[in-house]
DNA sequence: AATGAATGAGCATTCATTCAT
DNA sequence: TATGAATGAATGCTCATTCAT
């Protein structure tokens, strides 16, 4: 299953204009690599169009010729995030059947951990654009969810829907929380936690899916 | 417990100046709770100093009276949060001898669901000014994490140092899920994955704690 | 007749912010007079609000303080405009009563040529920020004429509406035109062709006023 | 006669290549309509070069082959208006003679009117680019005035110079009030208004013209 | 003390025109 | 010849903080 990235474009809404020619392929990634890493460290208010530019050795003109808008940027920073981890747990998907508990348990939370700061970024955008924090982040929520729910619908065929909704809301959160305690190095007895919280999702995995 | 809500005072820090009169406590705290409605519905950058003191019914200069900068107002709340979330912990943890794990679990995860939305706020403005000089969020879950174990250790006082630690850092991320399953509404089975998480908060502080 | 020159701020539309104390008022008086060179010169959209500031000696951030947006102080030399050119239609009105035709057709005709500089402006800036152009200069007119007809009608009271609406829509097109043809240095016979004008507007006027 | 639209050519003024080819005739056409529906919605400044190409279905290469700069479009689209209305003043010179004074001064109005669109966007046109180099408000109103002076010639060839000149200037002048009169359907009686104009400029140019 | 007008550096964004391909 | 990506000076506007009144 493909996380979708497309843009819906019901309208006339700004997007990131998809360049054609290889010189325009180049400047488009080393300006989103720009926005991460300004984005990132400065956060989205904060954060200049002018230092984007800059850091991708661009002029300002053409960081506007390809993404219209700040707000523009931001979104195509979040659609990469979820093309990357859409790709990755599409891999998990199909080599889902017959693994462990454990195994499964392991791969999964290691996907998150993989793209730990890319997430962060991607949450601190959606955040920072959005009135009501939460509600904007929850369409991310809900299209994971629904890619790690295939997953253990591949992993366990035959649980009921109930179960699978159950165990794909608590393996994302359980994955989400286990990022936060692997980004913070200021408590002790991390290892432990880490690994404990490693069993400790196996276990209900297993529990659920017998 | 008291949870420490002073700054380190590095050195000559702005701080919030300590009303005196009666006028002026009432003034303050109007000028609080204004600051946490347009910090909550704009975000730190986008709020205005002049909005916070308009929701007021305050002129600007009485604003900047009372808190020299908008960093300082914004550390106010943070403070004024844990201040809330640390007496609520100190009531429990002076009544957790004796209690059951489910117990204890269930008052704990209250706590920051009672506290959802000042604990967002106070989350995000830590982290818009991630690098300007004053607390960290890293600061925030120490304290918790503090107080918490404080309780663990009232509640099991036999239980050794790793243990407590290894509880009360999951008791803090349990909590914190928690907070985030209950708050977003938009995902099927929400009762029964609240009522499972409680069940299974319980679970792990039940085999921990003998 | 008053002609209105009030906003109806039906909603939150930004206008301008009226200056209450002594220094305020100078500093407006002289950014509108700056405001009206400057668009005058330059028209609407070239007009930069950086000029329009050092052409009145103000910082921007004081033009901005009274005139939040380009559009307000648009607005705002429009409505001097009518508020000029309506206290002096007030004046003819109250000394209508028994004039001769060519009395109140010269009276009428010199208010244009008069405010033949400030209306071309005002014209130009409502031109220039309407789509449609025509649509909005439809509110001057509307204004205009029944200010004018107030004149007509102060002026032959047994006249009926039929004929009053005539000679306003009239009497206010003959003005416009009269304006054109006077400024208009370029061509030959000019003097004649003016009291010609005149001439001819006043015959009509006794035509139709008895 | 035919109404001048060539520029005075003080210098190496830019102009419009002239296309050779059929496909070249076309495109410049299309181009123009182009630019004539964006200039008439967002006017001269507002309007977009690329925003011209785009509606004519070209790329902005080709729209700088043949106008190598946004005036030279805004000039092009003038001179096809002069073009237009002084071709069909043309025909109303050539069967002048023998006419009555009404049926002349409707021919007239009715030019004015046929045209009114196309005017009133040459007039907004000239009066954007006030001080750049180029036509003028003047030049347009010049050319005209002329071209009607012939027609009156033409109609009463008797008539000396200075009446001559009263009536195309007259005429001319209550051409332009006529299409305003005419574009405007915010007014009360708007129909006998239209037919009094007319036949209170027939009188006049009968009482002139003997 | 209390007030709110003044300040100006800084930001997102635009667009006519050029020129490499 | 035809194309459309590249360019960057220029523009409207914001807002935390100060300080004269």
């Amino acid at each position: 299953m493909r996380v979708s990235s497309q843009k819906s474009s019901s309208a006339t809404q700004p997007v990131a204009k998809i360049p054609t020619r290889k010189r325009g392929i180049e400047r488009v990634a080393k300006l989103l690599d720009a926005a991460a890493a300004v984005f990132a460290e400065k956060g989205y208010k904060t954060a200049t169009m002018t230092e984007i530019a800059q850091k991708a050795g661009a002029p300002i003109g053409s960081l506007y010729q390809f993404f219209p808008s700040k707000d523009v940027i931001a979104d195509a920073l979040v659609a990469r995030y979820m093309e990357h981890v859409g790709g990755e747990l599409d891999g998990i998907r199909s080599a889902a059947a017959g693994r462990s508990a454990q195994e499964l348990a392991n791969q999964l939370l290691d996907v998150f951990i993989h793209h730990a700061h890319e997430r962060s970024l991607a949450l601190s955008l959606l955040d920072a654009r959005w009135e009501q924090p939460g509600l904007r982040p929850g369409m991310l929520r809900f299209d994971l969810r629904a890619s790690i729910a295939g997953i253990v619908r591949a992993w366990r065929p035959l649980l009921d829907d109930g179960d699978v909704q159950l165990l794909s809301v608590f393996l994302l959160q359980t994955m989400k929380s286990l990022v936060q305690l692997h980004d913070d190095k200021g408590y002790p007895g991390r290892e432990r936690v880490l690994s404990e919280w490693r069993r400790w999702v196996a276990g209900y995995l297993a529990e659920i899916g017998h």
